[in-house]
Formats: C-alpha cells, structure tokens, sequence
RNA sequence: GCCCCCGUAGCUCAGUGGAUAGAGCAGGCGCCUUCUAAGCGCUUGGCCGCAGGUUCGAGUCCUGCCGGGGGCACCA
C-alpha cells in the first residue's frame, strides 16, 4: 500500500495549526477564570439560600444577561411561589443579604420580583486582566469531567465527487473537533469514507481490462488529475456496466473476488482508495482543514469485525432470523403497511449492510478507543437510521449510562430557490468549483480594497482565500445544523453584514490599532471608570468560556459564531465611540483600551481559529 | 398510514420558561481634513402558522390541527 499523497498545493501555508499562541505569554501558568457570570451567580445563590434556608443550598437565581442592567435574576419568582412566600419581599430579603463591593455595584428589585444586578467596573477589569495573562487559554477553565469523544464527519466516497453535502459535515465537524478540544475533551477523529461496497466490482473490473485508466495526464498527482480520470472511469465503466452483459457478470465475480480477499483485486481497489484520497485532500487542503491519513478510517476498516458482530447480535438474542435476513426489530419502527421495519444488520443473500459496519464501528470505538461520547455529524436524512443503530447497541450493551452517542445532524443543502441544489442542467454542483468560486470573488474584492492597506500581491491572494473559504464556512456555521440550508455564495461573498469577512474586519482594524500605538503597551487599569462602550464589550468578553461550554455540551457550534458576530459588533461600536490612539486619550487610558483591544483580538482570533477560519492581520 | 425536522419582519436567520421578541439583507435619513466607510448612528417593517392547555409568566413546554421538507426491508 502506497502512503497516499499529502497536500503540496499552493495553500502550503495551511498545513499549521490554526491555534492561536501568544509567544510572549509562552510561561503562563494555564489559570482559569473565574467569570463575572458564575462569581455574581454563586453571590446570588448564597444569598438566596439565606433569605430562604428551606430551599437548600442548591438554588438556581436563574441569572441572565440584561438590557436593563448587567445581569437579571429570574429565580425568585419561582422560589416564591413554591415557599407561598411574596416574590417583592423574598427578593427584597435576597438584597438585603448581599453586600454591595468589589464586585457589585448596584443590586435592585423590579417588577414583580426580579433582581437586576450591577457589576463594579473593577470587577470588569479585573476579571479580563485575569483572562488577559492566561495567553491563548484566556481564562477558558478545561471541564473538569472530560472523557473521549470519537467524532465521524467529513465523511466522502471513494471515487465520486465531493459535492455541498459533504461540506457541511466537514465544516461543522471540524469546528466541533476544535471547540471540544479546547475545553479539555479527548477526540479521535475519524472520517468514515465510503470505501467499500458492490459498485468496486464494476471499477475494478474495469480498470483490470483497462489497466491505464487510472494515468494521469502528463503524470500529474495533483487532486483534480486524480478526480479527472477517477471520473472518467467510472463513467466508462458504468456505461459498459449497463450495455454488456458478459462485462456485468465479470464484475459481479469481482465483488465476490474482492470480499474474499483475492489479492490482485484488493491491489487494485487499493489504487482507487489511494487515487480518491490525493482528491480528498486536495479537497481539505483548499478548505484549510487538516486531514491527518491515520483518521481516515473507511467502512473497509471494520470488515474484519462484521461477522463476529453480527455472531454477538444473533446469540444473545438482540437480532433475529426474519425472510432470510439478520434483523433487529423495534415496536416504534413501522412501515407504510403497519408492519414493523428492522435495522437489517445481514441481509438474505448474506452480504452485510451498513449497519453492520455501523455497529461494528460502534463497538471498535467503543472497546478499542475507549469512547465516552460518539459523535455523528450526519446528514439529519439518516435520522432513523441512527436511531435504530444505537438502539441496537444499546440492547447490545455497547452503548451505556456512561458510553453515549449522538448524532449531529444537518439539514439538506438548498439552492437560493430553496430546492436541492443542483446545476441549470440538473447535475449536482462539484465542491470545488463553489470553493474556487468563491475564492475568485473574495479575491477581487481584496484586490479591489487593497491599495488602501497597501497589501503585497502575495497577501491579496492569501487573504482572498482566506475571505473566500471563510466566508462559506461561516455561513454554515452561523445558523443552527439542523435546518435546510440555503447556499447563497451571493450572500456569503456578498461581504456585507453578518458574514465571517464582518468579523475578520473587525480584527484586521485592531491589528492596525497595534501597528499605531509606538511604545504604548496594553496594560488594565482596573480604578478607571469604563465608558458604556467599554463595559458592554468587556462584558461580553467574559462570557467566551460559557459560550464555549455550552457549544461544546449543545453541539451547536451556530452558538459560536453568534458569540463572535456580537463581539465583533460591540468591538466595533467601542471603535467608534472609544479612541484609543488618534485622538489620544489619557495615557492610562490609552493603555486600558488597548488591553481591551488586545483581549477582543484574541479572543475573535481564537474564537474564528475554532471555527475553522483565518484572521489575516492586515485586511 | 406512522415517525422525525422545520414554520418568527418583504428575504435569510437568531432567540438556555422571564419584563418592551432581536440581527443581517432589502427600503428611508444621516456620517469619511480624527485609530481601515468591508464601517457607524437613526429609521420603516411582527395576530412568533392556527386553536386549546400547563404556568405567577409561553416564540420557548404539552395536545390537536394546517402548511413545507425528509424518512420508513435487504442502497449508503
């Protein structure tokens, strides 16, 4: 087996970690924040406990953020109806039991009995100071119950082109990869690629009957080379597949050579495998999403496990015979006809079907890589599928209280007119042509801004991928997985508004705030007093650990971007309303909008870096 | 027929049971001799599909309808 080739392309520069590393904080001392968030909430709670000693220590304030004040306490309400107790007065008797400071500047009833809260702007500055020295970490604790997540995404067939529906598990898996990682989980990656199955009877016999079909033209290995004459054969052998008759019995003889494990079959389905992966990465490499080859583990992987799996399903009873097939049945899968559906694990002629590689996957990363979680970032189409497979796992006892799957699944992709989308003529639309697309756009717009910056040639062609790629990632990630998807590279390039170039923007303005500020350091004062602009943005810069937490629990990574997209907006207004070096403010002013630019630059770069998007310095 | 997902501003979408439902785009009015106007401010625009129910409180939870999409025996 050749090792299959790794991107060389012209996006050498991808092949780095996206990982943001400040090498200045490189001695720090990985110290987790504590967020106003949760210091306000445990003030709340303990108060409350107080003022409520029969509602026990456990008591949830309900705390949010407000646009009446910093926070609001919802809590109580509930509190008091089930104590028969006045809401005014219980929470009257909660501010009554808390002491204004440090850290709380003002906690007031309203309404019918909510609390909005005040925090002290040396609070504020305090805590993102604290974030600020925690270098790229800033201040994000690792969970603490951390297990092993294996998450399958990105997940394409061997010898077919990879079209807009493996984008989205690509995008939103590797994001998930990204984000998990960052708050401390242990994730295999495995990218279950469809390697196997009756169709390589035909290809194989094919390219046994033609054995230069799979050349390349001048000898190229470059990815579209590869996909080229991949495409080209499949077409041929398809056609001759469907005319001749004597051709079509020789492959079927193929299909049952290469199950056996003949030698010379599998020499040659190994070409179509390794020939598919030089496009697939090339496919990765020009999404700036790294591909590592010991990851890609296809259906092919678990053959040696279907069988027993399938011996270990029939024994203890989970499966059963039923019209010659190996079945598992359930009372809530039904049929048109009323009739119960199973999961067909073997099917009647003996062959297995995806479940049982399914299965057998469960149990590999279950058993040998030792998973907490599995994660499936799955078109939402497979659904049942999913369902009846972990149904059956359980019932094997495979998955567990303590060994829990999940699947992360993703509407279809729609055209603008919101059917599938598909060319004028019909075909599926090829990834990489909207890839390239969208690169030519971004680029002319990058071309067409900069002079003003005074980019280098090479940066506008760097960043015109970067905007490119990032923009149609972005757009995936920016609303939640689960629904259809319009694909609207008009809306994407568009380039205005909530899009991933608003973001990239808004750091590229305080890289150049940097480029500006001579000797002035970014330092936090916390004794100054914070304009409007200030505490909304250091606020917010606060809750990024939560953010991530929640995405990180939820799998909805939409939650991520919006996060982002709000920093970006309140940065920019702090931009407007908050001079940092032109018209120069106090020094010690000057130093803490610096800070607080400093901490939004990373926290925007760090932020993008788990989404899976660049944020070029200069823009 | 059964099951799953979706239904929020003209369009594309957010919205962990809390107060007056938010963004972006599109439309209107302003803002570049001051750190990047890919920007900012103001503004127009909503029976949150419909009807019941639970709750101190429902866009959010429950039930039933209506509309759209998807799935349902040897393809993945």
């Amino acid at each position: 087996m050749r090792p299959p080739a790794r991107p060389h392309g012209r996006l050498k520069t991808f092949s780095a970690s996206l990982l943001y590393s400040y090498e200045r904080n490189g001695n720090h001392s990985m110290a987790s924040v504590t967020s106003l968030t949760s210091s306000v909430h445990q003030r709340l709670a303990d108060a409350l406990s107080a003022a409520l000693p029969e509602a026990g220590a456990g008591v949830d304030p309900l705390l949010r953020r407000s646009d009446r004040a910093d926070y609001q306490a919802n809590g109580i309400l509930a509190l008091a109806k089930k104590a028969k107790a006045n809401p005014r007065e219980l929470a009257t008797q909660v501010v009554e039991r808390i002491t204004t400071g440090d850290l709380l500047a003002d906690v007031e009833v309203s309404g019918p009995g909510f609390l909005n809260i005040t925090v002290t702007d040396k609070a504020i500055t305090e805590t993102l100071a604290a974030r600020a020295a925690d270098g790229a970490r800033l201040g994000v604790p690792l969970k603490d119950n951390a297990g092993i997540t294996v998450i399958d995404y990105a997940q394409p067939n061997v010898a077919k082109e990879m079209h807009v529906g493996h984008l989205r598990s690509a995008v939103i898996g590797a994001a998930m990869v990204e984000i998990l990682e960052f708050t401390g989980e242990k994730v295999v990656r495995r990218h279950h690629i469809g390697d196997w199955g009756t169709q390589f009877g035909m290809l194989i016999q094919y390219l046994l009957e033609h054995p230069h079909e799979l050349d390349h033209e001048g000898g190229k290995e470059d990815g579209e080379a590869a996909m080229s004459s991949l495409n080209r054969l499949y077409k041929a052998s398809r056609a001759l597949f469907d005319s001749d008759e004597e051709f079509k019995a020789r492959s079927r003889d193929r299909v049952v050579a290469l199950q056996a494990g003949d030698a010379e079959t599998i020499a040659l389905w190994q070409r179509f495998v390794d020939e598919s992966k030089i496009y697939f990465y090339s496919v990765f490499n020009k999404l700036d999403m790294q591909i590592d080859d010991p990851d890609v583990v296809g259906e092919s992987g678990y053959n040696d496990m279907l069988e027993e799996t399938c011996r270990i399903l029939e024994e203890s009873g989970v499966a059963v015979r039923s019209e010659g097939a190996l079945c598992v049945f359930f009372d809530d899968v039904l049929g048109p006809d009323g009739n119960k559906v199973p999961l067909i694990v073997k099917k009647s002629n003996g062959g297995y079907g995806y479940a049982a590689t399914d299965l057998s996957a469960i149990r590999d990363r279950v058993q040998n890589l030792k998973a907490s979680t599995l994660l499936y970032v799955v078109d939402a189409r497979q659904a049942l599928h999913f369902k009846m497979v972990f149904e059956t796992a359980r019932r094997a006892g495979w998955l567990n209280e303590d060994v829990k799957a999940h699947q992360l699944a993703f509407g279809t992709v729609l055209g603008k007119d919101g059917k599938p989308f598909k060319t004028r003529e019909g075909e599926t639309v090829r990834l990489v042509d909207l890839l390239d697309e969208a690169i030519d756009r971004a680029t002319s717009v990058v071309r067409e801004k900069a002079e003003k910056v005074g980019l280098t040639e090479e940066e506008i062609v760097e960043n015109g991928m970067y905007v490119g790629i990032g923009a149609v990632k972005y757009a995936d990630l920016s609303t939640s997985a689960v629904r259809d998807y319009k694909f609207d590279l008009d809306q994407m390039v568009s380039l205005n508004g909530d899009t991933s170039v608003y973001l990239q923007y808004a750091y590229a303005r305080i890289r150049s705030i940097f480029g500006k500020a001579g000797d002035r350091r970014p330092l936090a004062h916390p004794e100054l007093e914070l304009a409007p602009a200030e505490r909304a943005l250091g606020l917010h810069l606060d809750q990024f650990g939560e953010t991530l937490a929640e995405v990180a629990s939820s799998y909805e990574p939409h939650k991520l971007a919006a996060y982002l997209y709000q920093l970006a907006s309140l940065y920019t207004t702090f931009y407007d309303q908050c001079p940092v070096v032109k018209p120069a403010p106090a020094p010690e002013v000057a130093e803490n909008r610096l800070f607080l630019c400093d901490l939004t630059a990373r926290t925007l770069h760090q932020g993008m870096a788990l989404l899976g998007i660049r944020t070029p310095e200069r823009l």
